[in-house]
DNA sequence: CGGTATCCAAGTCGATACTG
DNA sequence: CAGTATCGACTTGGATACCG
């Protein structure tokens, strides 16, 4: 259905052709740990080490994939300070933005479906 | 993070651990047709055969996969008919019913991102 | 501090053919 | 009509080590 190049970091959503809505918003924020991310750059903006301290059990390679794809579909910035080392803020576009409220109806849901075990 | 046992024909919910309720919620409702598989649902109930015409593209075997899924995970219900050859008839759960309004998000973020690019 | 490079495992989907 | 069975391919995530 999507025929598309991907490398090795991720997929750039314009390549890839989504007829639905609905599935090209799943494959943005649909990484393992998208949701998590930013649902936490929603409330403020954050250094990379912040974000990592936050997400126990991601690797440095992986956050550096999901923030690139964030990146790259626009929900997200990425700004480098001038100190040394270098310290790197991310934080949540417009588009980003509107996507808070919809991250808070998926764990508001996600808790109601736990609770219902 | 997820260690967990998968069988042949999808993940049981149950056996997943997730901490976190976005990872959960996104994992139920992930599947690469499940999003338009809901939408669909959350119309009205459907035959199996009528969810494969709106819906072209995919295969037998992965309808009936993600089919098996959502069910597995109390999103939707089955329902076999008297009739022969038998008819399999597919509903929202309460649950499901739960998830249609973020669907409907989902959809719009979807079509307001494409008309941005 | 904020990454890359390699290599590998698991998950997920698809094509195709066949069945009660 | 509504599935299963087999097999293969691609995508995604993870372990580990190293770098400017």
């Amino acid at each position: 259905m999507s025929g598309f190049k991907s490398d090795q970091y991720g997929t750039c959503t314009l390549t890839v052709k989504h007829a639905c809505p609905i599935e090209l918003t799943m494959h943005i924020i649909g990484g393992k740990w998208k949701g998590i991310i930013l649902s936490l750059l929603s409330q403020s903006p954050m250094y990379y080490n912040a974000i990592r301290r936050e997400i126990p059990g991601i690797t440095q390679r992986i956050l550096t994939l999901q923030l690139r794809d964030l990146e790259k579909d626009g929900i997200i910035k990425r700004e480098e300070t001038n100190d040394t080392p270098k310290k790197v803020l991310y934080y949540l576009t417009a588009l980003g933005e509107d996507l808070a409220p919809i991250l808070k109806s998926i764990e508001k849901w996600g808790n109601a479906y736990m609770s219902n075990q």
